[in-house]
DNA sequence: ATTTTTATTGAACAGTTGTATAATAAAAAG
DNA sequence: CTTTTTATTATACAACTGTTCAATAAAAAT
């Protein structure tokens, strides 16, 4: 199974794109693999050849939106600024920009009936990219797991009452929250 | 469908103990109805005329378990002592324990496969326990729910952390860990 | 104790699932 | 261009799903 096999590329191409179809009409959990592949024209064993079950396709695609996650997360980086440690992390601050401008897709992903991997790999990438901040800005040295998933997941949070709350309020209100929270406006 | 009537109850506590029966050899997502069915000895039919699908089952003892959750978190308001504002939320900490008697439980309700909405009943609960002490807590009187939502789930992040680490961590330390992070040994 | 209500059962149905196998066709390798 | 490799297909199979319906039995109501 070499993944450069250009007819590999194309069947996966085919049926992420049914899957895509077919989520414009139906809920994830409501779609069925025999669906997938007579859109895709793809035979059924086919797709057990490179799936386990339909989130499994999904799930590799949601891989590549964390990837694009990881390039929001990192923009303010990139020109060199230093980022102001005054400021409040106004890296994390893109996350909320990032979910706005995939708004659609992230309303299956945290959708109730989706598996919680999905929202495990969100949380994991959070972690991850907020690892390097964190590293600098707490004083708890063991334990940094910890912390990070502490932090990233608090955001996680908000988006996920930001979900609830069917995305009402824009990804600019949704920092300046962030920021008052972060300023100890509590506690 | 009157929840008093007695075959019904007895229905569902004989579908209920061949879940948790069939739970400790497989996982959720590997049990069939037809199996749960069998072991119950319940017709399929009167199975679905009570749950759409496994999951729903399952559901409804997780709740019963967040009742379980509320009864521990409220425990240290119970004896009169109005909960000292210095000592940084002690109710928060029940958590960890109850998480820790629940352990096998809550296995499954982290595992990867299990539906989002799992998780949301449990965020749900401690966003509704902590709704009080956040109130008093926070200067921020509009979007309350949004901080509630905030708090609640940095506290879960901890247990997913605790959780990828097969909980190697006693409820103790998770609770001094935490006592760390919001004294500011951090930011 | 008898009647009434209704949950459960058994059976049947079309459709989906997951797996296996031999034949085919498409791509890679030489 | 030919050979080799291997992904895809077509087909078949047993099992599970979700639904329906008439018959039954268990509980509630009187």
């Amino acid at each position: 199974m070499k993944l450069t096999d250009l007819r590999i590329i194309k069947t996966k191409e085919a049926l992420r794109e049914a899957l895509l179809a077919l989520l414009n009409t139906k809920a994830l959990n409501a779609i069925t693999v025999t669906e997938i592949c007579q859109l895709a024209k793809v035979n059924r064993g086919t797709f057990y050849s490179h799936y386990g079950q339909i989130e499994d396709l999904f799930e590799e695609y949601l891989e590549e939106i964390m990837e694009d996650l990881a390039v929001s997360y990192r923009e303010p980086y990139r020109h060199g600024k230093p980022v102001d440690p005054e400021s409040l992390n106004p890296a994390t601050i893109r996350i909320f920009h990032h979910i706005e401008s995939y708004k659609k897709f992230y309303r299956i992903v945290l959708s109730k009936q989706v598996p919680l991997a999905y929202y495990y790999l969100l949380h994991g990438q959070v972690c991850e990219l907020m690892k390097k901040d964190v590293e600098i800005q707490t004083r708890i040295k063991s334990d940094l797991a910890m912390v990070c998933a502490y932090q990233a997941n608090a955001i996680l949070g908000m988006v996920i009452e930001w979900h609830r709350q069917d995305f009402t309020k824009s990804a600019v209100e949704m920092n300046q929250l962030l920021v008052h929270i972060l300023n100890r406006e509590f506690n």
